[in-house]
DNA sequence: GCTCCTTGGGTTTTT
DNA sequence: CCCAAGGAGC
C-alpha cells in the first residue's frame, strides 16, 4: 500500500488521550503502529519515553526493526518488548523491593511448574492421579485475578477447584522458598509492587509518556491492571487489536478488555481499520460470512477487500486423511511447477496430531517444508539440563533446577536419598544445595549417594572458580558438561545414533548462544544470571534461515502470518470446532467456547492472500476407530455460491508408492 | 536405584 | 495408535 487511508491516518495522527485501534486482519496494523510511534517521536517525544508491549518476542523485534527504519538508531531507546520482558525488567531492577535481597531470582517455565505441583501432590495424603495442568490453570487464573491463596474459593462441585485450594498455598510457598517467579508473577508481582509502593510506581510511570499495547484482545486481567497503572496519569494509551481474532481465552485472555476499553478509559477515540490489503474479495467474502455469524459480543465491523475478484475458495472433500494429504501434496507440487514459491504456501490444521499424514505426503513428493511449533529449542531436554546446571551455578537457591540435575546423569542419588537431603535441609532451615554440600552430615545417606553429592559439588566448584576467574561462559559450560558426564550420557543414553547426534547438536547450539554472550564482552556470575533469565522468556526456537519452504502450522501458530496459498486441513465437526469445546470436562476452568473456535477458523481463513483450500475427509480414524466425519459447521454456514466443491477419491500413487507396489508384485511372483 | 511394563489419556500453548 | 508417568520387580 503506497498511501494511507483516512482511518490509518487518524490512528497515526491521534496524539494525546486513549485510543483503541480495531485492526482487522490484513489491515496494515504493524505499519500503523510503527508509523504512529515515529509520528510521536517526530512531534518531540524522546524515543525513550515510549513503552510498547507485545506478546511475542518476534512481534517485538519486528516492531523494533521497522521503527528503526523510520526514525533511525534512536529507536533503540524505546522500550519495545513483551509484557513479560517488561515485567522482568521491573522486577530485576526492583528485586530488593520484592523481597529478594540478594537480587537473584529464578524463572520457572511450564515444565518446572508441573514439577512443583507434582511434588506438592505427593505430600497430600490420599492423593490420586490428578491432571496437573488443570490445577495449574486454576492457579494461573487466580493469580491473574489477584486472588490470594487464602481468598481462593473453589466453584461448587468442582473437584479440581477443591484440590487447587490445597495446592495453591503450597505452590506459592514453594516458589517463595526457591526465590522463583513463574510467568504469571512477572506481570502480577509488578502490579502488586506498584500498588504497594507509590514511589516505585511513580519512578516507572514518569519514565513513559506514551504506552502502546499490541494484540490487546489477548491481554488478561493482570495485564490490564499493569497497563492501567502505567497509563492512568497521562492517559496516552493506545491499544491495537481485533476482538474477532481473540483465540487465547483458554490461556486466560479476557476479550472483555478490548470490548470494554471505552469504559476502562473514558473518552477513548476508536478507529476501525476495515480495509483489507491482503486477501482477494473471494477469500474475504468467506471470512466475513464466517465471522458475521458469530454469536459472541463483538465490535461491529466488516472487512472490505481492496483486491477485487480472485479464485473461488476451494472446498475439497477426500475419502480419508491420506487421500486428503495426497491431494494437498499433488496440488502443492502442481503450484510449485507452475512457478509458485514454496515459501508462499502454508498448510494449517487445528492440532499438531493432524500434521503427520500431510508431512508424509509432502516428503514423498520432495516438497521442502518446515513444521512450525513442535518442541521449542529451550524446551528440549538436553538444553534444559545444561541450563539447569548453569542456573544452579549462578543461583544455588534454584531448587527446581537442582532437583532436575541432582541425579542426571545418574550419580546414585535416588528418590530416597533426595528425600533425606530435603528433610535434612528443611529441619536445619538450609537450602537443598547446602545439604548436598554437607552430605556427609546427612543421616542415612547410602554410600553411592554420598559419592554422588561430592562429585556434583566438586564439578560445580570447578565451574564456579572458572567463572569467577573470568573464563567465558561457553568454556565454563563446555567443561562442566564434560565433567558431569552429560555429553557421555547423550551418546550412550540415546535410543539411536541419529537421536544422539540431534541431541548433541542441540547442546552445541546452546553453547553457541553462550558464545555470543561471551563475545559481547559479558563475564562472570551476574552477567550469566542475567542471560539465563532472559533466555527463559525466549522460548522461540532459534529462527534459522527459513529458506524457501512450505509452512506447516497449527491455526494458532499462523496468527500474524500471511501466505499466497493456504490449505486448511481437517475442516470437520469435532476438529474445528474441536470436540472438547462441544462438551465440558471436569478439568476445565471455564466452559469452553465454540465461538472461539469460529474466530480461530476465521484467523486461518484470513491468512490466505490469493488462493484458499478448505479440506476435509469423509472418514477419519480417531484413537484407532474409523469414524464417519461431518463437515465443520463453519463450512456449511458459508453460502454455497462462494465456494467451489470437489471430491477426491484416490490420488495417483506417488513414484515411491509405485516402486513399493512393483516390489510387492515381484516378491509375490518369486514365492 | 534402575529398568521394564502396565495403564491411562490424548487441543491449542504468545511468555 | 502412541506417548508418558508410575508401579512392580530386579
Amino acid at each position: 500500500m503506497t498511501r494511507l487511508n483516512p482511518d490509518q491516518k487518524a490512528a497515526i495522527e491521534h496524539d494525546k488521550g486513549p485510543l483503541l485501534v480495531l485492526a482487522g486482519a490484513g489491515s496494515g496494523k504493524t505499519m500503523v503502529v510503527t508509523h504512529r510511534m515515529a509520528r510521536i517521536i517526530e512531534r518531540g517525544t524522546p524515543p525513550g519515553a515510549i513503552l510498547a508491549m507485545t506478546f511475542t518476542n518476534k512481534a517485538a523485534e519486528e516492531m523494533a526493526s521497522r521503527l528503526e527504519k523510520l526514525v533511525g538508531p534512536s529507536a533503540r531507546e524505546a522500550t519495545l518488548g513483551t509484557f513479560h520482558a517488561f515485567g522482568l525488567r521491573v522486577l530485576s531492577a526492583e528485586a530488593k523491593n520484592v523481597g529478594f535481597h540478594d537480587g537473584h531470582f529464578a524463572i520457572l517455565d511450564q515444565s518446572d511448574q508441573v514439577g512443583v505441583v507434582r511434588e506438592i501432590l505427593r505430600t497430600i495424603r490420599g492423593s490420586r492421579k490428578w491432571d496437573v495442568w488443570a490445577i495449574l490453570s486454576r492457579i494461573s487464573k487466580a493469580k491473574n485475578e489477584f486472588i490470594a491463596p487464602d481468598d481462593y474459593v473453589p466453584r461448587r462441585f468442582d473437584e479440581y477447584g477443591d484440590i487447587t485450594e490445597l495446592v495453591y498455598p503450597k505452590y506459592v510457598e514453594a516458589l517463595r522458598a526457591f526465590h522463583a517467579f513463574d510467568f504469571d508473577d512477572l506481570i502480577c508481582e509488578v502490579v502488586r509492587l506498584f500498588r504497594k509502593r507509590a514511589d516505585v510506581l511513580e519512578r516507572w510511570r514518569s519514565r513513559y509518556w506514551y504506552v502502546l499495547v499490541d494484540e490487546y484482545q489477548d491481554t488478561n486481567h493482570a495485564q490490564l491492571e499493569l497497563v492501567r497503572l502505567m497509563a492512568e496519569e497521562h492517559r496516552n494509551i493506545c491499544v491495537v487489536g481485533d476482538d474477532d481474532q481473540s483465540i487465547y481465552a483458554w490461556r486466560g485472555a479476557d476479550v472483555r478488555n478490548i470490548l470494554d476499553f471505552e469504559q476502562h478509559f473514558p473518552g477513548a477515540k476508536v478507529v476501525k481499520l476495515q480495509s483489507n490489503y491482503r486477501s482477494t474479495d473471494a477469500i474475504l467474502s468467506v471470512a466475513n460470512a464466517v465471522i458475521q455469524k458469530s454469536a459472541g459480543r463483538r465490535h461491529e465491523k466488516r472487512l472490505v477487500a481492496t483486491r477485487p475478484g480472485g479464485d473461488k475458495v476451494q472446498v475439497v472433500v477426500a475419502a480419508n486423511p491420506e487421500v486428503e494429504a495426497s491431494f494437498i501434496g499433488d496440488e502443492i507440487r502442481r503450484l510449485l511447477d507452475e512457478g509458485r514459491r514454496a515459501r508462499d504456501v502454508a498448510v494449517v490444521y487445528r492440532s499438531n496430531a493432524l500434521s503427520e499424514p500431510i508431512e508424509t505426503a509432502l516428503r514423498q513428493r520432495e516438497i521442502p517444508l518446515r513444521v512450525v511449533g513442535g518442541t521449542q529449542f529451550y524446551e528440549r531436554k538436553e538444553v534444559k539440563d545444561l541450563m539447569a546446571y548453569l542456573r544452579v551455578l549462578v543461583h544455588p537457591r534454584d531448587e527446581i533446577s537442582l532437583r532436575r540435575i541432582i541425579n542426571y546423569p545418574a550419580r546414585g542419588i535416588g528418590q530416597t536419598a533426595l528425600d533425606r537431603l530435603a528433610t535434612h535441609a528443611l529441619a536445619r532451615d538450609m537450602t537443598l544445595w547446602q545439604a548436598v554440600r554437607q552430605a556427609s552430615t546427612v543421616s542415612g545417606l547410602p554410600q553411592p549417594a554420598l559419592a554422588g553429592c561430592a562429585a556434583l559439588a566438586s564439578a560445580m566448584d570447578h565451574a564456579s572458580q572458572r567463572l569467577d576467574a573470568g573464563q567465558p561462559a561457553a568454556e565454563v559450560a563446555r567443561l562442566l558438561v564434560r565433567e558431569v558426564g552429560l555429553e557421555a550420557d547423550i551418546a550412550s543414553g540415546s535410543t539411536s545414533d541419529s537421536v544422539a547426534a540431534r541431541r548433541h547438536e542441540n547442546l552445541l547450539a546452546f553453547l553457541r548462544v553462550l558464545e555470543r554472550h561471551d563475545q559481547a564482552g559479558k563475564r562472570g556470575r551476574d552477567d550469566l544470571a542475567d542471560l539465563l533469565r532472559v533466555l527463559s522468556l525466549n522460548t522461540e526456537a532459534e529462527e534459522k534461515d527459513e529458506g524457501n519452504v512450505v509452512t506447516l502450522a497449527t491455526m494458532h501458530g499462523t496468527k500474524g502470518l500471511e501466505f499466497e496459498v493456504v490449505f486448511v486441513a481437517g475442516v470437520e465437526e469435532g476438529i474445528i470446532p474441536h470436540a472438547r469445546t462441544l462438551e465440558a470436562r471436569v478439568t476445565d476452568v471455564d466452559p469452553q467456547d465454540v465461538e472461539e473456535e469460529r474466530r480461530l477458523f476465521y484467523v486461518a481463513v484470513t491468512r490466505a492472500k490469493a488462493r484458499l483450500y478448505l479440506c476435509r475427509s469423509r472418514h477419519r480414524s480417531l484413537r484407532g476407530r474409523p469414524m464417519a466425519r461431518a463437515p465443520s459447521r463453519f463450512l456449511t454456514e458459508v453460502p454455497a455460491d462462494l465456494l467451489e466443491t470437489r471430491d477426491v477419491r484416490e490420488s495417483a500413487p506417488s513414484t515411491g508408492e509405485m516402486l513399493d507396489g512393483i516390489a510387492a508384485v515381484l516378491a509375490a511372483l518369486e514365492s
